[in-house]
DNA sequence: CTGAGCCATCGACACATGTCAATGCGATTG
DNA sequence: CAATCGCATTGACATGTGTCGATGGCTCAG
């Protein structure tokens, strides 16, 4: 089952195929970034599940973490595009956004799902 | 369509679930940010649609990097297990893994595919 | 109006990370 | 043996990142 190693010569290298242009790349490691944190993910997990939107102080307590470093997880996922608030009265109510494209989505589900 | 924003009290938390342990969280994160680079989710989708495996000499001839770099990122997917190496007289050549779990594939599928 | 609760922002710090130049090492060619 | 090639490793540097304490703005209860 192993693939034939390729014969090769000196001082000439093979093309590569990239197939994944740089703009392409350089937006899907925007949100890789966003996901590539145990926290963020922890709380994109939540939010993924949650029947009903997420307030900041709901996190603070779960997480062993102060609340300016949960607004600043926060923060970057919603930079990504992943998550969007709404504020009432006192709290901020944090969800996943329903309109992620199907890219992104799969990469969130594939992330928070195992 | 909007969730109904939840009635809160003042002083008066949620419970969370996360239902992601931080132990899968990690072992999560650790992939994600071995995609997290623009060079390394390139590379990767080289290897994932070649029929070959490829030669880091390929790689540094493609992007415009110094042999160490390249070095560096290959070395940090196959840290992660996403890469396998076969050296062969002078050349090392790099493959995709064939033996991933089915979270990692999901992830390394939706990753390089867009 | 005043105090208290929720949250975002700022400044600071330690640490991780991407990049390069220089070096080293094994394999191959001459 | 000597020179060359492919590649990994090292050390150094600038930049990015996670965390915290302090602060300030906003909203509601009294």
């Amino acid at each position: 089952m192993r693939m034939e190693l390729p014969v090769r010569q000196r001082g000439q290298c093979c093309e590569v195929n990239t197939e994944l242009s740089t703009a392409v790349a350089r937006q899907t490691v925007e949100v890789l970034k966003a996901l590539a944190d145990v926290t963020r993910i922890q709380i994109l997990a939540a939010l993924a599940r949650s029947e009903q939107p997420v307030c900041v102080c709901d996190f603070t307590a779960e997480f062993n973490l102060g609340q300016p470093t949960i607004s600043h997880h926060i923060g970057k996922l919603k930079a990504a595009g992943l998550v969007e608030s709404e504020k009432r009265g006192i709290w901020s109510y944090y969800r996943l956004r329903d309109d992620l494209s199907p890219t992104v989505r799969r990469l969130v589900e594939a992330a928070t799902s195992a």
